[in-house]
DNA sequence: GTATTAACTGACTGACGGTCAGTCAGTCGT
DNA sequence: ACGACTGACTGACCGTCAGTCAGTTAATAC
């Protein structure tokens, strides 16, 4: 009888259409404004059954960021699986996250919010574990491409993938971030000392500085480096 | 009469003593955790007063993290006077960075929360601005720095110094808050990767890294580049 | 048709941010 | 010296919200 399969199933399709609901009130509140009431009511559920199926609020939160870590990851794998060489491939990952945080913003912003200590501390060791698995999937993306290019003589021999991808990772966030932040904090004095400035190139720029760092001379020869 | 002026002095004086019990309990216990019930009773005052010289628990926040921005500044001011060559400068304003990190753990974690846009939305909009100023006036210091080397030729005379400033600062923020989100999260899976990861050298390598990119050709010959 | 199980509900609890009518110590004018 | 006044301070109170749980309902098993 595939009645307990159905009932897997049906769960699992009751787990998804919460965080349907549980990501538009986040996107638009955030945690700590988001209220499990509006979440239960956009999810045509009472808070209780919300509490079923997830153990907190937090935890929630962070099956909404689980959710852009897959979108995230595929947007990675892809940028990595052109055929094109190396060197192309560690940018087109730059391009892809550059993407990822204009296309879903909203993700992002959960993203960086998520590193917080004081709410990961909030958060179910089982869910903190699940979530930790797949952002590891999305770094092992960069590492492997680097990886490859190391191989290949891209780049220095003396490069650590695993080194590497942890410094790209966290400088296009850095970066992104701050990017972010000048946009949205709408303090005059900033905005018009920064009136000039292209952010999507200086995003590009910065990322290529990285790279360039980790070339091996021959590679340089081909790599025009734009400051 | 002095009576008005030493109001003054007292009230100011409250307000800081305010700020010095917030400080701790925010340290302990991260924004949400917080409760102003606590922050009255370190502060030995009501809840109430609290409201009289912070507009709300946000404000007080932003409160502790201007009182942390002053810090970083005289640090970077410290590290940019020492009558070093340029190059140089802009390694010690690096290594205090990493100092503050280090020494005002909490500090930082409070910088890294507070970008948060959500958070901002909380704020005034007066305590928002001498946030954003005093952040600014850090901001200086580094730009200062990098005019100063592309005028003696250390770097390249493409090279904008607004721009740079935006890049340094958000890297070296962005591989802080990887190395503190890898070093706070318990999970043996990362923690074993990264067994032979020496945080504090791929801190200062990766810096490094884009500061080379911005030197001259003259400039790179007494230049060693370690990755 | 009845018993059992599982999904779901929503009223309730405790905690917390923020308010405000009222208290009281210190100051001023006479 | 004394009453009037000011403003710093208080804490009981309010509304809101995360999380709970006794009870209802619907589906399945026998």
């Amino acid at each position: 009888m595939g009645t307990a399969e159905r009932k897997e199933r049906e769960k699992l399709h009751r787990k998804e259409e919460i965080i349907d609901a549980a990501e538009k009130v986040f996107f638009d509140k955030g945690l700590a404004m988001a209220t499990m009431d509006e979440i239960a009511e956009r999810a045509e559920l009472s808070k209780g059954t919300l509490y079923l199926y997830y153990k907190s609020k937090e935890d929630l939160y962070m099956a909404v960021i689980c959710r852009g870590h897959q979108i995230l990851l595929k947007m990675f794998q892809q940028a990595a699986a052109t055929g094109e060489p190396t060197i192309k491939l560690l940018q087109n990952i730059g391009e892809a996250y550059f993407a990822f945080y204009k296309r879903h913003h909203d993700y992002f912003r959960m993203f960086s919010f998520s590193e917080n200590s004081q709410l990961q501390s909030q958060v179910s060791e089982e869910m903190r574990m699940t979530c930790a698995e797949s952002g590891q999937c999305i770094g092992g993306v960069v590492q492997a491409v680097i990886q490859q290019g190391k191989e290949d003589g891209t780049y220095r021999p003396e490069v650590s993938p695993l080194e590497m991808s942890f410094v790209l990772w966290a400088h296009c966030r850095g970066v992104m971030e701050l990017i972010d932040h000048i946009k949205s904090v709408p303090s005059d004095g900033i905005k018009r000392a920064c009136s000039e400035v292209d952010f999507d190139k200086l995003y590009r720029k910065s990322t290529a500085m990285l790279v360039y760092a980790m070339l091996t001379e021959e590679a340089r020869k081909n790599f025009k480096l734009e400051l």
